[in-house]
Order: structure tokens, then sequence, then C-alpha cells
DNA sequence: TAGATTGTTAATCGATTAACAATC
DNA sequence: TAGATTGTTAATCGATTAACAATC
């Protein structure tokens, strides 16, 4: 049994966006004991339409059933498959401040395929303890050790002037993905992954649909 | 002169998404002492076809000069202004971790119309400390104390098992928008918002990136 | 002036939703 | 069986991109 198909090589953005926020639902379903689930009952969870429920899931090869639904085993391993998150990617960690620390204590990125193995930081006074069970190395040290240790991932949680020289020096290290929550537009070649997660753009969100609601009731 | 227009009452999401990504490169300009910008410019920073960005500043109701570009200033603060970062409201943070404790530290919140006014936490332990100079009380007086206060915002750091739980605290307590950092699909009355900000969203989308990568030039 | 840039309309593209037959 | 649910195609909707006149 061929358990290892490529599958669709591209799926919708926002599909990718929502593959996430299905697997806590179906873990749910799991642990009740539930083997099967409708897209009908995904959909009322998340407030989706079935039918987009279900391009979802055709988007990551899944095949359900007439009046039963999909399997939750096989949903739960496709999406995990999708986004990539049964094989393990390592990352280096730039920037321990308060939030660079909360992320090397963030219990559940090992079930995301994420391991934070090392953590890099510009004060000497950090330089050589360890957070979290990571050590603390001088940002000097990132770019060599990147290469060395062929790590893939580069986590950025420094202050916005900062951002772009550490993503230099992870690229320059040939780091091919760049998490960046800090809240700046990066630079870097053609070939590099950047993925801006600043909490701007989550909470301009949240606070537009607020000033939007507001001023609608006011009126 | 009338500053305070109403302005469009809808925008894209994609749009409202975007914004906040240029107010740091309009900011890097103002500090560089340039008073106005081009769609071009702003484009290559973000690396979007100039007639978007011209697209998302009329959305702002921005009005620029042919030849000239858009004001700086009138820029940052359009986009503030639309995002309702001018106006402060008033948070409440339940689920002193790890990440909570970051929030509770990150400066920029100030500037971007969102002040924590209290952590909540239901390990006793912690309940009665301050942390980053805000006390942190029993998550039991959060209904009551939300209401009393007229906190309208509720950030969610708690595990994904208790997220519902807190979520339900937070409407009985009058919070009409929710900030949910949990990877937890929560239910709640229809005029409440909810705002997913778990960390597997951002995530997903960047390893799904790598591995589709990965895979095609392993072929 | 020439040409860079805005403002705006139209065309294209892509995602969501609707419709409906197949099926378990 | 009846009806809930999938799978799939078509229709709709909305966002992006292209085109181009206006203009400073």
């Amino acid at each position: 049994m061929n358990t290892t198909t490529t599958g669709p090589v591209s799926a919708p953005i926002p599909t990718v966006r929502r593959l996430p926020q299905y697997l806590p639902v179906l873990e749910e379903q799991a642990g009740a004991g539930k083997t099967s689930i409708s897209c009908t009952y995904l959909g009322q969870k998340l407030s989706l339409e079935p039918t987009q429920v279900r391009k979802d899931l055709e988007a990551i090869g899944a095949i359900g059933r007439a009046k039963v639904g999909y399997s939750v085993e096989e949903l739960i391993g496709g999406i995990r498959d999708f986004l990539g998150w049964n094989n393990t990617s390592e990352a280096f960690l730039a920037g321990v401040g308060n939030l660079g620390t909360a992320l090397l204590g963030y219990g559940k990125f090992t079930e995301q395929g994420l391991t934070i193995v090392a953590a890099f930081d510009s004060d000497p006074a950090r330089v050589g303890k360890n957070v979290h069970r990571r050590p603390i190395l001088s940002i000097e040290k990132l770019p060599s050790l990147a290469r060395r240790m062929h790590v893939s991932i580069g986590i950025i949680t420094v202050p916005a002037t900062e951002a772009q020289g550490v993503a230099n020096r992870m690229v320059e290290g040939g780091i091919r993905a760049i998490w960046n929550f800090a809240p700046a537009a990066l630079t870097v070649a053609d070939d590099v992954i950047v993925e801006n997660a600043s909490f701007s753009i989550s909470l301009a969100l949240l606070t537009r649909r607020l000033a939007q609601r507001s001023r609608r009731t006011s009126k």
C-alpha cells in the first residue's frame, strides 16, 4: 500500500491556512472514540460551509464515504503529511527576549515537525546560558553553525531594527526558510521563503473588525 | 478640515492583512527624513505589484500626487486610523504561561491601540503575583471584572483544552472580541469576534511551502 | 518638456458557493 | 428504503492584475 503518494502539488493559500485548524477538532473526536467525521460537523466547528471543507479535504487527497464521512485518523495523518509535519525540520532561533523564550518553551512544535536546536543572541549577558534546555550562542556563530548542521529554518524574534541583519546571517548560513516574528519587511534572495508571523498582522484583523463594528453600532 | 471621515466601511481581508506591514517601511522612510513615498517603492519592499499597493491605499482613503507619491505621515496616520490603532482598547489576558508572559512584556501593543490591563490564571501559585507590572488575578474573577471595567478584548493564551471554558467566561463578562492563541476552534455567540492567532496557522504556511519545494527539487 | 506616478475602469484570475447526481 | 453525505461540475463572487488616461 502506497502511503507516501505525492499528492496535489499546490493548494489555495486559504486552504493551507484552514487545514491546521481542523486538527484540534479531529483530535478531540479521536479522543472521544469517534472514528469518522462529516464535513458538516467540521464546518460547524470552524464556521465554514460544508462544501468548503470538502474542497479543503480534496486538496489533501482525502477520500470519504457517502453517508459515513471521512476517517478521523486518516484526516489527521493526511493533513499532517500535507503540511510536512511528519518530517522533522531543525531550526535556529535568533533573539532570546520574551517572545523568543516563549517559543523555545512551546511544547507543540515537536508535533508540528519543528525542532529548535539552538538559540542565538547578540547580548553577551545571555550568551552561554541555557533557555528551556537549548544553549544560547553568539549571533556571530549562526552562519557557520547553520551551514555545518544543515539547519533549514530560521526563526527571527529580534527587534525590528535588527531583523534584516539577522536574516542576512541566516541566508548566509544556507537557511532556506525564515519565520519572521519581527514587524519588518525583509529583503532576501528569491529562493528563500519568508513567512511573516508578526503580531501586528493578526491584531490588525481583530482591531479592524472591532473598529468597523463600533462605527456601525454608534450610528 | 474634516480629518475624522468615516472612510470605507469594508476592505478586502487581504488588504487588512497587508496594511500593518506597510507601517515599518513607512516609519523607516519617515526616520530617514523622506516625506513622500511611491507605490512602486512600497511594492518592492513587500514583493507586491504597485497596483495592488495603490488599491490598498485607496481602501484607507489615501490620496497621492502624480509623480510625487503619497505623504509618508498621512499614510502612517491613515493606516493606523483605519485599523483602529489610534483609539485604545483595554484587554484582559488569560493564561500566564510562556506565551502569556511574552505578550504581557511586548512593548508594541500600546502603539497598536491595545492595553493589557490585567492577567488571569487558574494556578493559585501564580495568582497574586505581578508580571510585567500587571496583576495576576484568579480566572474566576474575570467575568465580573470585565463587566465592571467594560473591557472589550480578551486574549487567550491557555492550553487548548481550557480555551473554550475561558472564552465562555470572557463572553459572560461582556467581552466582544477574542484574540485566541490556543490551537482550538472556539464556539461563541454570533456577535463576538474571534481572531485565531495560533502559531500553527502561520507555521503551516511555512512548512507547507518548504515541503512543496523539497518535493519539487528532489524530483 | 518628458516621464514617473496616480486614479480608475476593465479583464483576468482564483476561491467560494451552489447544484445535483452518485452512493452507502 | 430513505436520506445523509460525498464527489464533482458549474455559477458566482471577490481579489488581483492589466491597461491607460490624467497629472504634476
